[in-house]
DNA sequence: GTGATAACTTGACACGATGTCAAGTTGACG
DNA sequence: CGTCAACTTGACATCGTGTCAAGTTATCAC
């Protein structure tokens, strides 16, 4: 909090009299990241996909391309969700709504019979959600030193293999 | 720390004369569990494997099924990481033996030229280690509510289809 | 028995971060 | 001219980590 008062030229006090708590600052912050890089609209182009290969491989593209720009402050989020309730759940929130994207990137490849046949939808949902973590881009992209074009091109080759009949 | 005094029935202060820092009690106790449950062992049935396929498998569910045992010291490594450097090495340190475990299980499904021409060795090594991070392990045993069991099922599914030719 | 030593105790304190509280300043606007 | 919002300075409580000093206790060598 000190150094945000630093960086914006204000005092400490007055960086609590925008924000109540610290979770709540970076709550916020994610939700001005998401107006300002328009996040609604780069997911809309998956939902326009005619087959359900093309929805997956458009919503990994979509969302994938996404995580770098809000990572500095999702990482302090999932730092804070060990200790903090508020923070965690507006996380939780948060990485909802890309399960809802992950749910309906599955149901249109099911509906397209071509969901394979080992995992049940709700497992195929999970997996694709737990692929398209933050913490396995950092992973790729920070600790194993992919660039982020290979990251998506590997994900759907991968996602592709995994969930797809 | 304090808690941990009280648990053991020793002074907060007394911990200090054991362990340095938080850090070091806690990487000593990754090494202590590494002790009595054996990991080496374990880990010793994957690599008598005769083919790659049953070598990634084996240490799929080698490793898989020892994270629960480190769960709790291990999520609270990784909660340090962030602040503290000693504990950053440290789990990168552990870490970096896992890697090792997937270089050799791709290493050896390469030499039965099983390995998917899609990707190259190193690539094929880190998506098998983020595959079995303790984070992925987090994901989908808490957050989705999967059992063990069906985690390393479906673990070793999603990586054939993903890794093997 | 005695004295040294290791393991522990109590208690105080520094530091950094979050968050609270009170009192004062400043500038714009009706 | 008064009021109100946005801000300031400065003090303070709380919590966790880590440090320091001084005293206790049990054991073991001589």
């Amino acid at each position: 909090m000190s150094d945000i008062a630093k960086q914006t030229g204000i005092s400490r006090q007055a960086v609590y009299l925008h924000f109540p708590t610290r979770a709540e600052l970076l709550i916020a912050t994610t939700r001005h990241i998401d107006e300002v890089k328009e996040i609604d609209e780069r997911l809309a182009k998956s939902r326009s996909a005619s087959t359900g290969l093309e929805r997956l491989e458009a919503f990994v593209e979509a969302w994938g391309n996404y995580i770098p720009e809000i990572y500095g402050v999702a990482s302090a989020l999932i730092a804070m969700q060990a200790t903090d309730e508020e923070a965690g759940a507006a996380w939780s929130d948060r990485m909802g709504a890309v399960r809802h994207g992950c749910e309906a990137a599955v149901a249109a490849l099911e509906r397209d019979g071509r969901l394979t046949r080992s995992l049940s939808t709700s497992e195929a949902t999970n997996l694709l959600w737990g692929q398209l973590s933050v913490e396995n881009w950092e992973h790729l992209r920070h600790r194993c030193g992919w660039t982020q074009a290979r990251y998506i091109i590997v994900l759907q080759q991968t996602l592709r293999a995994a969930l797809v009949d």
